[in-house]
DNA sequence: TATATCTGCGCAAACGCTTGCGTAATCTGG
DNA sequence: CCAGATTACGCAAGCGTTTGCGCAGATATA
């Protein structure tokens, strides 16, 4: 039982291994009868073209990276879904990194990539992405990076972003129209381009309430116990405080907890929103008052988005943003009460 | 400016391109002084070696498949964090496929590995998988299979689970002590083993308890609307029914959307527990007692077996079963009241 | 009928790395 | 001082595809 490769299939057939690989891919050079030889052959024996045969000669893989932080959030979970799916749809394979929120590993995993093991990369950089000279570096060795979510704005190519800022402000409005007087924010990393345009969205609103507030925006890090105990803090010092934002799914838990912990009722004595993805924000308690972002549709957007340009040899990648947005949605977490 | 590869290499340091290969995998065929020129140059001239073509040579690819049903589920997302930590940190990559639950997918995705695109492949089978020929192609292929967490019963390789059966029974217990006198198990697919395991500790807990019941499991599906309609009509059919066994994290948000919409009272009228691995749980309304399998570890672990057995060139995966336990966390989903 | 255009296929050189084997040069022990 | 072991490296044949180019024979154009 000889390994079954081209080779084998070229003897069978007593044909050239060019026709045969020809004749797999469909070349218009190659006859409809003998095409349909090959076909019936390469099935009959279960051939399977060598992957790394394929990708040497041909020098794409038809291999695509998703580098993310984590997949803890249901945010990432779901974007990786929307990924896939187009992905496997027209044929690629993806290959998934997580950074866990470190430059250095981003660094490193980019830096691997240009050995050609990938095609395009569709990426969300971590907390801790300042420079970008690995991001650069990568495109420029003709690798096309796509954004999804967290982007690095000094960098001129295709991402797929939500409307941080609007969905911020409607948030924000929202609480302000449910009489809350005093806000504060939950924020990660403000290196982040989603950090600050969430933050400006929460500043407009506030302006156009005609409030002023200072260090109103609390920067939470990665453990969840350290981040209730910030806010928890926080509520404590300043007890004026009715109206929490977070901009993150995962704060959402301190927020609760915090405010359990000091015996503040939520809506009660505080308000809540949260960017939130889960389906469990319906069964909070209470429930759940969301920015809730399209996940699923910005992964496959992305993705969209870079296998059209790995399709034109060229690899031209408009630098468009493409702005899916997200639903607010009104539940219990910030019903007026009394 | 020349591509860099180890021709170049090869040319400038006046050495063979083999002994720079060699070099570059720490052989002990080639002196320190060598490999130490070998090094610099390379880092020098930022050489990347081409990962097709080393996988091309060596017939490995550094790479392994993790196939799953979904990542919705926050189980997936922490066991892929797992598995992608050990993978990292090896230095392998990981290729992420999803099947839907989809038994033809599944078939597809794993044929398609005979191309040797993969060293090995961790998995969790579909709902729908009840015929397995097409892991026994790919094992008799030379390519080694983990399961985690959903494994195929007949297939004679590594598992790793968790104590299914044991769990749903201290579950179970657990509901019977807090004086539930009618239970009812929510499931999914059948097929799967693991629903199997906890039907069973289902049924031994309420044996051991002396109480018989029929037609007391519920079979689910993805959708979770018609989820809750199912669980809504078994409610209002069989009006007895005080407690709610839920073996699948998704199926939480159904059983307490059929309790509110049936102005239920948890856990007054009826008592939930649940597999569930999210933080939420301590956040839901009412907070959710949970049964959480150790996702992160499993993962982790089934993704250790895999490269222990690709470390071996004979591929040695001996057929053991590494069972790690799930805790059950009492909240006040099935806190007594009155 | 001679020339140009297709059609369908084969030749052979990549693609960049790995690895079995061979072989000088150096080292070891008696 | 010499046989055998050891060290450090090179040769060259793969690994299985892809693809530019060439070339017959068939068909179309003038």
């Amino acid at each position: 039982m000889d390994k079954v490769n081209i080779k084998r299939l070229a003897e069978e057939l007593k044909l050239s291994t060019s026709t045969i690989s020809r004749a797999l891919q469909d070349s218009y050079q190659i006859g409809a009868e003998t095409k349909q030889r090959v076909l019936e052959l390469a099935k009959k024996l279960n051939y399977q073209p060598n992957a790394h045969a394929s990708s040497l000669g041909s020098r794409r893989s038809k291999t695509i990276a998703v580098v993310i932080p984590e997949v803890f959030d249901s945010y990432f979970a779901l974007a990786i879904n929307g990924i896939e799916a187009v992905a496997q749809a027209r044929g690629y394979h993806v290959l998934i990194y997580l950074t866990h929120e470190r430059l250095q590993l981003e660094q490193e995993i980019l830096h691997a990539f240009q050995s050609g093991r990938v095609d395009g990369v569709v990426m969300s950089v971590s907390a801790e992405t300042t420079s970008t000279a690995h991001i650069q570096a990568l495109r420029a060795q003709g690798v096309p990076v796509v954004f999804f979510d967290r982007a690095a704005d000094d960098i001129d190519t295709a991402r797929v972003t939500t409307n941080d800022a609007e969905s911020t402000y409607q948030g924000t409005c929202h609480l302000l129209e449910r009489q809350c007087t005093t806000l504060v924010l939950l924020s990660i990393s403000r290196h982040l381009s989603i950090s600050r345009q969430r933050i400006e969205g929460y500043r407009r609103a506030l302006a156009e309430h005609g409030i002023s507030q200072r260090d109103d925006v609390i920067d939470c890090g990665q453990d969840p116990e350290a981040n209730c105990e910030l806010v928890k803090n926080t509520l404590e010092a300043r007890p004026g405080i009715d109206g929490i934002i977070s901009t993150v799914e995962m704060l959402t838990e301190s927020a609760y907890q915090a405010c359990a912990a000091l015996h503040l009722r939520i809506p009660h004595d505080v308000k809540v929103v949260s960017f939130y993805n889960a389906r469990s924000a319906a069964i909070l308690n209470p429930s759940l008052t969301t920015i809730s972002q399209p996940a699923f549709e910005m992964g496959k957007t992305a993705a969209t988005l870079l296998l059209k340009a790995l399709r034109n040899p060229k690899s031209t990648l408009v630098a468009e943003n493409v702005v899916l947005p997200s639903v607010l949605t009104i539940r219990n977490s910030t019903t007026f009460v009394g």
